[in-house]
DNA sequence: ATGGCCAATTTTATTGGA
């Protein structure tokens, strides 16, 4: 029986991030760490602060947006990026590693901009691309989706869920997609050990003290196939990273299993 | 209460984010 700790962190660029992630590997030391929104390109990308701590770290990220990362502790069996038949920009947003005993899977979904938008139709492709591809992986066995969904699944993940209903991140149709996952075999991880309110992982940096009137969003998740969601001890939003000095929006998500 | 912020690039404005 061993711990296994992954999280998962929308970091806003890396590279304004640094101090941040060093804290988080020193502090948490996760066995998987999984970013999004790296915005830098892969030569540009400080693979040093993981390499330096023992961590291998597979990259893949572009120019100003977009981009995904994951650092692992020991031999990645397998990796892709992107969908097998997807669209142009899936690469930057979609990571697979195959791990010893679970394929991993590291996404930045599409936020959509707005229900009448192109872009809002991508999201809604790509969360339904995303299902089938956990299908897929499950032929293998157990699947860890983790990253930035984009998505508030319930009432109980938004403030105000009221006047959000056409809004791309709580819009029934991508709550309905998020439930595909779930349909898909995944389990609710974080839920399954954080039932209450106001459990947020993102504060608009707009919204006047968002951090601490607790106004937010919960949109990065930890999602398991079932037998490794049985085997999940904890989970937690670390918000104390929010909290400090030049902050992603975005809070790290934990998740401790035993397996 | 979605902007008043923040980060990046096309930088002393614009764009994207959620």
């Amino acid at each position: 029986m061993s711990i296994f700790k992954v999280v998962t962190f929308n970091v806003n660029s890396i590279k304004a991030r640094v101090p941040i992630v060093e804290a988080l590997l020193d502090r948490e030391g996760p066995d998987v760490l999984c970013l999004q929104e790296t915005k830098t390109v892969d030569r540009e990308f400080p693979r040093e602060i993981f390499e330096a701590r023992g961590y291998r770290v597979l990259v893949r990220g572009m120019k100003a947006y977009n981009g995904v990362a994951a650092a692992i502790r020991g031999e990645e069996l397998e990796s892709f990026a992107g969908f097998p038949s997807g669209e142009e920009m899936d690469p930057y947003r979609l990571l697979g590693v195959r791990l010893d005993g679970m394929w991993l899977v590291n996404c930045y979904v599409p936020q959509g901009k707005e229900i009448d938008h192109p872009d809002y139709a991508y999201k809604l492709r790509f969360l339904s691309r995303l299902a089938e591809l956990v299908r897929e992986l499950e032929g293998d066995g157990e699947v860890l989706l983790v990253g930035d969904l984009n998505v508030a699944p319930t009432e109980a993940d938004v403030t105000n869920p009221k006047n959000k209903a056409d809004h791309v991140c709580f819009h029934r149709d991508v709550r309905e997609a998020f439930e595909g996952l779930l349909g898909a075999g995944l389990v609710d991880v974080f839920r399954r050990h954080r039932p209450g309110e106001g459990e947020f992982s993102f504060w608009d940096y707009r919204v006047k003290g968002a951090l601490e009137r607790n106004i937010g969003w919960r949109i990065d998740h930890i999602l398991a196939t079932r037998g490794l969601a049985d085997r999940s001890v904890d989970s937690a939003v670390l918000r104390d990273y929010r909290a400090m000095e030049r902050p992603s929006d975005h809070g790290p998500v934990m998740g401790v299993f035993e397996l």
